[in-house]
DNA sequence: TATGATACCAAACACGATGTTCGGTTTGAT
DNA sequence: ATCAAACCGAACATCGTGTTTGGTATCATA
């Protein structure tokens, strides 16, 4: 990889996340990206394959922020406490609200479903040890599907009623989602 | 409203379903639609203003079925007790459950919002005198969006594992979300 | 049976966005 | 100084949308 890549690349990023927080994914055409970034339409498509494939690449660049493996060590946010679920969960919420000015603008439509899909990935990676059987007949993927749309719902609403901190929200989701195990 | 019109409506009513069984909304061209329904073109655009606009009518066409205001005195299904909750919950899956072919081609991308969105606030009328304030500090609207959200998605993932009863996705939902009073 | 309104049809069109191809220019390492 | 890489912009083919045009079928009424 170039300097000069990088350097191209990151200005499309710059300039599509600039866009995502006046219009929605689906508003913003590959013209719009190109201008923004001044890059020809030529080196778009040399970076990335379509416009979906942007989207992709930046919500790769987002998780492997939002779920970086420090969740224990972590020390700029204000729990030194045992790495529980509860902390976990406000450590996500800490990273995720860094992007929440585009974030809107990326959950609607199509758009969404690509960042959805990926981010529910890596939530059942997260809450596989943390899902307790309810000890009803309940299929364990109903459970699991279950708990992971709560989470991910819970951040859309919270995209859409800014406001209130990581702590606040991780609260909400706890107490109508009451469905993890203490370690 | 012409006979000749109501027929052609359901023309391509019946071609539009039919292309979602086998195709994703956003893969569904108008010409599919216009071919399948062996209508013009011109005409389609006489009866519905753009694809999206077909979209929201079917949906409306849905609604008007699931949420038909027959809730308590229904016979055809197997609850006969008295009108509360559950009994709603599953009242409307069994109706839901008339549309399940088709309804996976739609619960992804655009469309997936377009019925979604409709499809919630049809269950925030329905919710709002079902909904329970938690005794604790959790906004109302949060409340509200909780419970929509998760009857929602668990319409979306019984459209993925097909094969179970009304009765059981309802036993699911409310083991899972017990955030109603009896009343 | 003649007439006129209304729905319908096919074909062609303008438009906007995507993704590709072309020849030429800048950058930076050797 | 040279050479490969990354870059540029302008033109292009393609596809889907929604509109326009001019003509045909249906059906009620006179």
């Amino acid at each position: 990889m170039d300097r000069r890549q990088r350097k191209t690349r990151k200005a499309i990023f710059d300039a599509f996340t600039d866009l995502l927080k006046k219009k929605s994914y689906a508003r913003i055409t590959v013209q719009d990206i190109i201008d923004g970034a001044d890059v020809g339409r030529t080196t778009f498509y040399a970076h990335f394959e379509t416009k979906d494939d942007l989207l992709t690449s930046l919500c790769a660049d987002i998780f492997e922020h939002v779920f970086s493996e420090d969740l224990g060590k972590e020390k700029t946010h204000d729990f030194s406490v045992e790495h529980d679920t509860g902390a976990m969960i406000t450590h996500i919420l800490y990273h995720l609200q860094e992007h929440m000015e585009y974030l809107p603008g990326i959950l609607s439509g199509q758009s969404g479903e690509i960042f959805m899909t990926s981010f529910k990935e890596h939530l059942k990676d997260l809450f596989s040890h943390s899902c307790r059987s309810p000890g009803v007949p309940v299929p364990q993927d109903y459970m699991m599907n279950h708990m992971v749309c709560d989470f991910a719902e819970t951040v859309r609403w919270w995209s859409q009623n800014p406001g209130y901190t990581p702590e606040e929200i991780s609260s909400f989701f706890l107490r109508t989602t009451p469905l993890f195990e203490s370690p």
